[in-house]
DNA sequence: TGTAGAGGAATGAACATTCATTCCGCTAAG
DNA sequence: CTTAGCGGAATGAATGTTCATTCCTCTACA
């Protein structure tokens, strides 16, 4: 019953549920400690404080997506043939993470994520590096855009959330063929 | 009932900045009324409480874009001249109301948000309407993708705000040229 | 094997603070 | 004088955080 680690992952669990589903300011400290079983000072022993919690949680997430984007990256045929790959991971990994989106896409509408991406964009995020990569090998190729990396990440990845958010807000259901026709389209964006 | 002194103008263009800057919740009703310098109690005489105004401020930022959008709108050329003009447009506005925009992706990301969208997705909103004609004719004579409406939105729509983020945030800084070529390469990804 | 006890984890009531909202006295215009 | 509008201290609810206490578990020793 009594499991010392089970509890950081309890609480870590609900309060990224509740954090994703009613906002980080929608979400008191209580509610987490109710949902996850445990007491209110218990989250103290694993967190500093609320804003740590928030903070750790979504270290954690973007490890994972960098996780998943390394471990299913290696083919390495013809840029467009990596880049529709790379594209369909982060899709589906968006898709199948609900929770995860959710909480990734708050965070960098608040004022934990404005002064987070700042330092990211600023120097090295790991996920992007391998876009990026394919970004510099393409362009060498001439055969994408001649365009500022930025730039290339808002056209790349901007369809990716707006689809994702519109398939977990339910407003549409994505299935194979429609991810296929959004990665491509996104390609025919950045395609010179 | 009236309004004397812009007292109400001075609260909405307050709560703007400081919403826009610290978040909904960052924001207290205090700060509103020190910066616009009226009395806690004043803002009470124009908003029943903090929900309505930020409701309030929403719609009525929504209905700027949809003026702007409209106004802008008339050049009956070819799908494409249309595409890119009203996309620029678009663009343009939120780059040049930095203020407007992060409220708005904010709202969009808080609960508030959540249900609005569901209403105006499966209703009917008007500035949306004017790209939709668009769709439509560009799909009828074949010049436009054969995708939901949904993704057409997303791919038209979603490197725009990306792009509009990151210049908001200075991590590049749009010209001319640049949001030429960001809508064109918006185009490139509806274009069949 | 059984047990006493120490160390650390967990608890949740209490506390301090923050914040939206209210209320009442004041001011200025008519 | 009357009154509508306004200011800002007061209020009470909500929330993050703390801390004295309880509970658990593992070890040492008989």
């Amino acid at each position: 019953m009594t499991n010392p680690s089970g509890k950081r992952e309890d609480i870590c669990r609900t309060a990224l549920e509740l954090f994703a589903e009613h906002g980080f300011h929608g979400t008191s400290m209580a509610m987490i400690a109710d949902n996850a079983g445990v007491g209110a000072g218990t989250i103290y022993r694993y967190f500093e404080n609320k804003d740590v919690l928030i903070k750790v949680l979504y270290k954690s997430i973007e490890g994972q997506i960098v996780e998943v984007v390394r471990k299913d990256c290696p083919p390495g045929g013809p840029v467009r043939t990596r880049f529709i790959h790379i594209t369909r991971v982060l899709l589906n990994y968006c898709i199948s993470h609900p929770r995860e989106f959710r909480y990734i896409e708050q965070y960098h509408n608040s004022p934990y994520g404005v002064s987070f991406r700042r330092d990211k964009l600023l120097g090295k995020s790991a996920d992007h590096d391998i876009i990026h990569e394919l970004f510099k090998e393409g362009t060498a190729q001439g055969v994408i855009k001649d365009l500022p990396l930025t730039i290339f990440f808002a056209i790349a990845l901007g369809p990716l959330i707006a689809v994702a958010r519109d398939h977990i807000l339910g407003f549409i259901v994505l299935d194979d063929a429609l991810i296929t026709q959004t990665v491509e389209a996104c390609w025919d964006g950045v395609e010179k």
